[in-house]
Formats: C-alpha cells, structure tokens, sequence
DNA sequence: ACCCTTCATTTGCATATACAAATATAAATT
DNA sequence: AATTTATATTTGTATATGCAAATGAAGGGT
C-alpha cells in the first residue's frame, strides 16, 4: 500500500467522516419521514425516553451544540411534534401525540436500517464498528 | 442496557455522526491551517498524490458530491494553493508551490492528530477503528 | 455538417451544524 | 434588597455538504 492510500485508510478524522456520510445517505433513504433529516428523529427518540428534559441534557445525550438544539426544536416545534415548557433558566421538552406517532414510525424504520446495513457489512461487524464508535465517542468527550 | 441506550450505541448512523463531529472537532484543533477546515486538506493531499486528476476522480477518492468538489476547489484556486486546467469536458487539477508548501505543514499536523487521539483511544483501537471505517465505506459505496 | 445522447462541471437552493455574542433567569454575595 | 456571578437558551453569522437543474463539451448516427 502506497503512502497515500496508508493516509487514507489510516485517518481517523478522514474515514469517520467519510463513513458518516455515507451511512447518512442510507439512513435518509430508509427514514423517508416527512422531510425531517436522521438526526431530528434521534432528538424525538430521545425525549420520548425522557419527558421533560431539559435541552442541556439533550445536548450532552445526542452529543450537539445547544445551539443546534434550538434550531432541531424549532422545526419540532413548529410541526406540532415537540412542545417547549420554559421553567426558570431551563427549558423541557416533552413529545406531543403526534411526535409519539413520528416516533413510532421511526422506530419500524430503525429496524428495516438496522436490516440493511447489516446485510451490507456483516452483523457481528456492524455490531463491533457501532460499539467501537460509541466508546471512541466517549473517550474523546472526556478530554473535552 | 436499557432500550434507549441499545438503541443509540447500536445504530450505526448515529454513532458514525456522534464520533464524525468529535473527531471532526479535533482535527479543527489541530490543523489550525489558515482557516481551512481539514476536508480541504484531504483534497490538497489527493492532488499531491495525483497532479492533474480530474474533478470526478477526485469526488471518488474523497468520497464527495461534485458540487462540493466545485466549490472546494473554488475556495483553493482563489487562495492559490491549486490550479483548474479545462480540457474538454473534464477538469484537471494541480498544485501550487504555495499548495505544497500547505500540505507539508498539513502532513505534519497529520501526525500530530495521530499522536493525539492514539493517546486518548489507544494505538491499536484507532487502526482498527480506521480501518473498519474506511473497509465499511468501500462496502456501503460498492451498493450505491 | 447536424442532431441526439452522454457525461463532467457548475449553479441555485436548502440544511445541518458550529462558534461567539447576546439575552434571560436563577443563585450567591454583599 | 441590590448587585454580581453563573448558567441555559437564543440569535447572528458562517460553512460544509448535498440534490436537482442548468450548462458545456464530446462523440455517434444519420
């Protein structure tokens, strides 16, 4: 393997990204949910496993800036999925009916993605590679 | 565990974009290169690697949409660091001196984002996790 | 030599995402 | 109680990135 491809192969920085794109590509063509992109239906799951949390908690969960959180409870918001119940400096969040039936939907489509990829990369490697990538995650964010 | 949590370290979309945007972050830490985020260097590289590869190549080896490749090119050829030369139909493109001289100083940093996160998530973890990544792409592309 | 098709690049538009500054509210200290 | 400090959210702004439509250039068939 020629110097180029060892950087390629070897960079971390380079393959996740590379990867998430493309894992993102297939997530969106599987999720086909009503224009709302992965990452808002992982927000939904979220609260709908946590009534009432609050947006820094969902911050820390989902691994986002709060910024980005105003923004995804926008749209939320907006489409009647998410309610916002200002308590003090906090804000909770809490799912609406119909964010209970978005999130349902997701659910089955969660499963029909688990299905794909899986048959592409292996089930016992999609595995590995998801655990892998969850516990990298957390060491990194120990270390700010 | 419980469902939530298998859940979010099991689906690969998102424990790929969780880790993707944590990795991108220290990478941006790292390179410091003159306000160019480090997918720019990726293509600096590959053109090192390849003078006068076209545009399309360039997309298949980065794993990029051509629109993005258009623009990534813009904002290098403004700065210098490459040259677009149009023959026919295809575009060929190549490095400055200028653009050597940044992917010098790029393969350094490169070396020192290694250093850093083979500190934080072990030698062995980071290649394997490499190469998982970058061994799922090529499956994930190979189906479109 | 002219049309049709094919393919590479660009442009228009949209969106996820972040950082830094601004705002709002609560808590602490005087 | 008033002022300072700390913390959570929002807003302004910027950027990477993609898709779909537009453009431009080549090559094949008539």
């Amino acid at each position: 393997m020629n110097e180029e491809n060892q950087l390629l192969t070897r960079c971390l920085y380079f393959t996740a990204s590379r990867f998430a794109r493309n894992i993102t590509k297939l997530a969106e063509e599987t999720f086909d949910a009503d224009d709302l992109a992965p990452s808002y239906l992982y927000l939904i799951m979220t609260v709908r496993f946590h009534p009432d949390i609050t947006q820094k908690e969902l911050c820390r969960k989902l691994s986002i800036a709060p910024s980005t959180s105003t923004r995804f409870i926008d749209k939320l918001e907006k489409r009647k999925l998410v309610t916002r119940t200002p308590g003090g400096k906090e804000t909770f969040i809490a799912l609406t009916d119909e964010g209970e039936k978005v999130y349902q939907h997701f659910r089955q489509s969660l499963e029909v993605l688990f299905e794909r990829y899986s048959e592409l990369l292996g089930r016992e490697f999609s595995r590995d590679l998801s655990k892998m990538l969850h516990e990298a995650s957390n060491k990194l964010e120990q270390n700010h």
